[in-house]
DNA sequence: TTAATCAATGCAATCGATTGCATTTCTGTT
DNA sequence: AACAGAAATGCAATCGATTGCATTGATTAA
C-alpha cells in the first residue's frame, strides 16, 4: 500500500555508514553526539523524508506524551472552554491531547476509558457522565498509577486531584439574588443527585432559602437530566403545582431556556411573574429574550489548572502524598430573566 | 511508578506452560486454537488482570484502528454534529476516533497533522482552517497513501474523497428567498475566498441576484473571518454605504447574529427595514429575537458518510481509482429575520 | 613514550504482540 | 499397527526506536 517506503533510523544509518544508535541520539539532540555527525544525520533525515515511528518509541519508553480527555459533550460551551484550557497548557509542554465524548452514556465512557488506557495515555482528565455510578473503568487508571484529574463532575470515591467550581456558593448566590428581588417562592429544577455538582447546587439553593427564613415547597424541587425536553416537562409540572412559584433556580441554562420559552408561549411574564436564573453561562443565555441570568464558571482556567496538575503528576516518579481539590470561584451574571429593567 | 506490574502475554504463557503465540491467538479468537485452551487462557488473562499493549500490537501490525479528525472548532454546532456522525460509524466498526481542533490556525493544524501522522492514524478526516493555504502537512498523508477524506472546507488540489454541501445552491436559495420577499438591494457578508465554501456561497448569491435581474453593489459585498466582531464591523460598514441595502445574506449565522444585534440597537427593524439570512443553522439562530432564517446543513449525515468512505478506503489495499465528491443537500429554514409575520 | 582520561560511536538487548513456518499431537483409516 | 492428514501448538523473526554498557580513537598528563 505505501508507495514511498517507510524510512527508519536504520536506513539513515546504513546510508551514512554509522550505527542506528548514533542516529537515534543525534535526532534527539543527545550531547554525546558530535556537532558534525548530528548535522549530517539531520540533513540526511530530512532528505530521505524520515518520519519517526512514535509507536515504536512509545513502546520502548513507555510514554506517549499524550493526555486523554473525556467529557460528556464537546459542544457544550463550558466543556469546550475547559478543553481549550487543557490544550493551551498541554501543547506548550509538548503533550498531545486526544478528546473524546461520552454523550453522558456509561457504556461509551467505559469503552473510551479502556481505549485510552490500552493506548497508554500518560494521564487522563475527565468529567463523568450523568449515568456514571460505577467506576471500574476508572479504577483501571488508579490501579496502574496513571495520573487522573477530575474536573467539574468529580468522583469522591477515587483519590485524585479535582478541579471544581463553587457550586454551592454559586447556587446560594443565585438563589439569594432571586430573594433580593423580592421573590418568596423559589422553585428548583435540578440535576441527578448522584452527581456532586447537582447535589451541591441544590444544597446551596436550600441554604439560601432557609437563611432567608423562607419555606421550601418540596413539590417544586424537581430532578431530571437537564435536557431541553426535561426542562419543558419540568416547567409544565411546576406550573401545575398548587402555589405557583414566583422564581425558579435552574441547575443549568438549558432548562432555564426551556422554561423561558414555555412561559413566553403561555404568556407568563419573565421576570415579572416568574424570575429565572440558570447556571453555566452558555453563549445562548445572553441571546434569548429575556436574556438569562446565570452563573459563570471559569472553564478555560479550570482546564489549564487540570492540565498543570496532571502534567506535574506525570512528571513525578512518586504518587502525590495528598490530593488537592481546587475550588474555583463562580460569578453571578444578572440579566433580564431575573431583574426588571 | 507502576504498582501492579504490567502483565504480558508471556506472563500468561509462562503461568500456563504454553507459548506466547498460543496466548496471542487465543485472545484474538483465532480458530486454530482449541476451545479448551482458549477458555483456559481467557480465564487466566482476566484473573491476572491482563491488559493488551496496543502500542506493541500496532507496531507489529502497522495499524492503529484509529481515525484522526481535525476540525477548526469543536464547539461549533455544525462541526460537533459531523463529529458525532463520524463517531457513530467509526465505533460500530471498531475504530477509535481522536478529535483535535485547529482553531483556524495553520500552525496548530500543521502540528496536529504531524502528530496524528506520527501516531500512525489509519486515516484522517478533516475540514481545513481559514488560514490554510499551503498543504504540505496534508501531503504527508497522500504521499504515504494514508486515506484522507475532506468535508465542508475541502482542498481542491489534493486528490481525496470529499463531502460537501451544496453551498452554491444553499446560497442561491437563501438569496432568492430574500428577493421573493420583495427585496431589491441585497448585501453580502462573506468569508475568505480561499475557502471554496465561501467562494461558492458568494457565487450562489451573485447568480441569484443576476437571475432576478437585480444589480449588485460591489461595496456591499464584504469579506472577513466571520467572527462575531467581524460581523459587527461589517454591518457598520454596510450601514455607512450610500444606498442602504434592504437585505443581507450572511455566510454564517455568527455574522447574521452580529448584524441583528447591532441593528436592534440602532433601532433599525429586522426584517422590516433589513431582512437577514444566515448559514449553518447554529442552535442560537432560533433563539435570538428575531430568530434567524438560515441554511441547514446535514452535519451528522456528512460525518457518517465521511467515516464510511474513509473506512472503506482503509480496508482496501489499493488506492481508489477515482475520488468521489459527494454533495449533500441543504435546506432553507425561514424564520423571523427574513419574513414578516 | 605510555598510561590515563575523555569524547564519540557501536553492539545488542529490550519494549510486547504478531505471524509464517515448523513441529508435535490427534484422529481416523486400512 | 502404521500412516496420512488434520488439528493444535511452538519457534523465532519482526515491527522501529531506545539505551546500558562496551569499544574505539583522540587527547592529555606524566
Amino acid at each position: 500500500m505505501a508507495q514511498k517506503p517507510e524510512i527508519t533510523i536504520h536506513d539513515i544509518a546504513k546510508k551514512l555508514n554509522i550505527s542506528a544508535s548514533t542516529v537515534s541520539r543525534a535526532l534527539k539532540d543527545n550531547p554525546l553526539i558530535s556537532e558534525a555527525t548530528r548535522q549530517k544525520i539531520k540533513k540526511a533525515a530530512i532528505e530521505m523524508g524520515y518520519r519517526p515511528n512514535v509507536m515504536a518509541a512509545n513502546l520502548r519508553t513507555r510514554r506517549t506524551n499524550t493526555i486523554g480527555v473525556i467529557v460528556p459533550l464537546i459542544n457544550r460551551h463550558f466543556f469546550s472552554s475547559v478543553i481549550s484550557g487543557i490544550e493551551d497548557v498541554a501543547y506548550k509542554q509538548g503533550f498531545a491531547v486526544t478528546i473524546s465524548q461520552s454523550n453522558d452514556n456509561l457504556e461509551k465512557e467505559s469503552t473510551i476509558a479502556h481505549t485510552l488506557f490500552a493506548n497508554r495515555v500518560d494521564g487522563l482528565i475527565l468529567s463523568i457522565g450523568m449515568e456514571t455510578q460505577s467506576y471500574d473503568h476508572l479504577k483501571l487508571f488508579s490501579e496502574r498509577n496513571i495520573p487522573l484529574v477530575f474536573f467539574d463532575r468529580i468522583v469522591d470515591e477515587i483519590p485524585a486531584h479535582k478541579i471544581v467550581v463553587d457550586d454551592f456558593g454559586g447556587a446560594y448566590r443565585a438563589t439569594q439574588h432571586l430573594i433580593e428581588q423580592g421573590r418568596k417562592k423559589v422553585a428548583h429544577i435540578g440535576g441527578p443527585l448522584n452527581l456532586q455538582i447537582y447535589a451541591k447546587r441544590e444544597a446551596g439553593y436550600r441554604k439560601a432559602i432557609s437563611d432567608a427564613g423562607l419555606q421550601i415547597n418540596e413539590n417544586q424541587i424537581l430532578h431530571n437530566s437537564l435536557t431541553r425536553e426535561d426542562g419543558l416537562n419540568a416547567i409544565k409540572k411546576i406550573l401545575k403545582t398548587k402555589e405557583r412559584p414566583d422564581a425558579i433556580f435552574c441547575a443549568n441554562d438549558t432548562t432555564a431556556l426551556s422554561a423561558i420559552i414555555h412561559l413566553n408561549e403561555k404568556g407568563i411574564k419573565v421576570p415579572e411573574d416568574i424570575a429565572i436564573v440558570g447556571f453555566s453561562n452558555e453563549p445562548f443565555s445572553e441571546l434569548v429574550t429575556p436574556s438569562i441570568s446565570t452563573i459563570k464558571q471559569p472553564g478555560f482556567e479550570m482546564g489549564q489548572k487540570a492540565a498543570e496538575l496532571l502534567i506535574k503528576q506525570i512528571g513525578s516518579k512518586t504518587k502525590p502524598k495528598n490530593y488537592e481539590t481546587i475550588m474555583m470561584e463562580t460569578e453571578l451574571i444578572v440579566r433580564n430573566s431575573s431583574q426588571q429593567k
